[in-house]
DNA sequence: AGAAAAATAATACATTGATACAATAAGACA
DNA sequence: TGTCTTATTGTATCAATGTATTATTTTTCT
């Protein structure tokens, strides 16, 4: 039995899609302090037959929070608290995380012993497969709506 | 305690399996010579205590590396850097590195939601950076961390 | 009413984890 | 020395988890 379980309200009634209605509450016990950094979710399966829905749904719901980065969603482990909740420092946090990567695609580049014309190429040549590749296929995106 | 421990970090929020993850790292370091030849690799469940993780994970990476013939892992013995990675292999291996990087590089970082410019320019910003380090010589840097 | 779009559901799939198993090594002991 | 037992190693199988794709239902708009 999860903490989430039994209090997520759903109106079945409601304009409110349901997968807003699950974000939304979740976000309000975040904020509310009811759902600690960390703390492990239920699954999309649980959590959907509690609310007698179908988990694609829950899953729907979690993707959305996952990708503000409120939770974390991990394939065959389970979906958690994210550890920084902090909407603030979010923007920081993912700055930082840019110049991260690049320092770290640079450096471990580089310590293969590739000099640097070597490394754009082949970040160029990255790029323009990966530009063929999503534009030709008739296209499974991810962040649409 | 072994060489790898310690030594391989994992992103539990990438879209990356974390098996790939870990065989990803350990070809690296392959590459970059930190594992010798005949090097023995903790065993699955060290390492995977090590990184919190099921030992299955483990299991997969190393499966993976044993089928391109760069380890070799024998039930009840351990496993080991494969004897025969010839030189032209390993180059192979580099250059395989080079392109993984840039694709990992350009993922994660359009997952985050940056765009390609951003991402252009955070690098040509490291760039930058690395230069006016290295020719205004507050030291050697080496290869450390 | 009918078409388009959004929300929800159904199904198949990839990743990770739990558990039992098989092969090898190492030590005990006759 | 030889064999037995035990521990340690990777392997196989299946369950549990979120993900992707597609279909169906519901809503919205004209």
């Amino acid at each position: 039995m999860n903490t989430l379980s039994g209090r997520i309200r759903l109106d079945f009634h409601s304009a409110e899609p349901l997968y807003l209605q699950i974000a939304g509450q979740i976000e309000q016990m975040v904020a509310r302090g009811d759902l600690k950094v960390g703390e492990q979710l239920p699954t999309v399966r649980e959590l959907a037959t509690e609310l007698r829905i179908n988990f694609n749904t829950v899953a729907r719901a979690y993707r959305l929070l996952d990708e503000a980065r409120l939770i974390s969603t991990q394939r065959g482990r389970g979906t958690y608290i994210w550890e920084e909740a902090s909407p603030a420092m979010l923007e920081q946090i993912r700055n930082r995380r840019l110049e991260e990567m690049a320092r770290h695609y640079l450096e471990e580049t580089t310590r293969l012993g590739f000099t640097l014309p070597e490394v754009i190429r082949a970040l160029q040549t990255r790029i323009e497969k990966t530009r063929s590749e999503t534009s030709a296929p008739e296209g499974s995106r991810r962040g649409e709506e």
